[in-house]
DNA sequence: TTCCTTATTGCAAATTTTTGCAATAAATTA
DNA sequence: TAATTTATTGCAAAAATTTGCAATAAGGAA
């Protein structure tokens, strides 16, 4: 039984359907964990999914970003639009020097995020923060 | 006298140079404040520095990123990533359905924040952050 | 001011991403 | 199980973004 199993019933109560392109790619997110470029979710998910085109894999990214899903993450440096299977929440230092990035479960934030919710009368179902700065090797070199 | 000339000093401490396409490109983005496609801002641009070029609107709005004159931000279901100029921190909550957005000055993250800084090292000159969610109306129609 | 160094640009081409539409296949119903 | 509806895919073409490299021009030095 395949891990996208567990997305399926929720595509399913929306009117969405669970296809063998749309399995692939989740459980190439699902078990990377890491952030994954289109092209690398291609080259992976195609084993799965022979006849697997790139129109499809960019559609189903943003499918599954719109539907909470995936994350979508533009680091600076990168050409390339990221993603990554959207499981806790999870926040980004990302280095605007050296590109290098920090993954970290940023607790401090729930606070403050449960009291905006309660203010803009916005649901957050996934909180996913970037904050973008200089890497402590990068303060000394770009002063 | 120009409001780019307000950023010059910083580029040339750096090594770098004013030059009149990087100047119309800041003009556009400090004026308008908003958010802005790279079609858009190579329009408007093009008035203050004719013969601009995409490939020169691109690489600037990389080199301002990387340089922390300039915000990018990928709003889900737009296809353009879209740049603001990088004043005041400002977070934005976006509603991943109908992709209205609601901009927010989240002092009440401020703390969180410098509390990061002081743990990892880094040093966030500019915090950005983008939470994803369904709006009021939203919660509504797309349960 | 003129010269010099090299960061930056424009051009043309390559690559990546998006789009329109007919063909396909997932899920529901009979 | 077979038929039906329509969400989703693949294909081909369009549009957006990136790259390599020679030409240009910003800023410092003479």
């Amino acid at each position: 039984m395949s891990c996208a199993s567990l997305y399926a019933p929720e595509l399913r109560a929306r009117g969405f359907r669970m296809t063998s392109q749309r399995k692939a790619i989740l459980h190439v997110l699902h078990h990377s964990g890491d952030h994954l470029s289109p092209a690398e979710i291609f080259e992976r998910a195609r084993r799965e999914a022979p006849g697997l085109t790139y129109p499809t894999v960019y559609r189903t990214l943003e499918f599954l970003a719109k539907n909470g899903l995936a994350m979508p993450a533009h680091i600076v440096g990168k050409k390339q639009l990221a993603y990554q299977i959207a499981g806790e929440s999870h926040h980004h230092l990302i280095c605007r020097s050296c590109g290098s990035s920090l993954e970290v479960g940023l607790d401090a934030l729930e606070p403050a995020i449960r009291q905006l919710e309660a203010s803009s009368g916005y649901r957050f179902i996934n909180s996913h923060v970037t904050l973008l700065g200089l890497c402590p090797k990068c303060q000394k070199t770009a002063g």
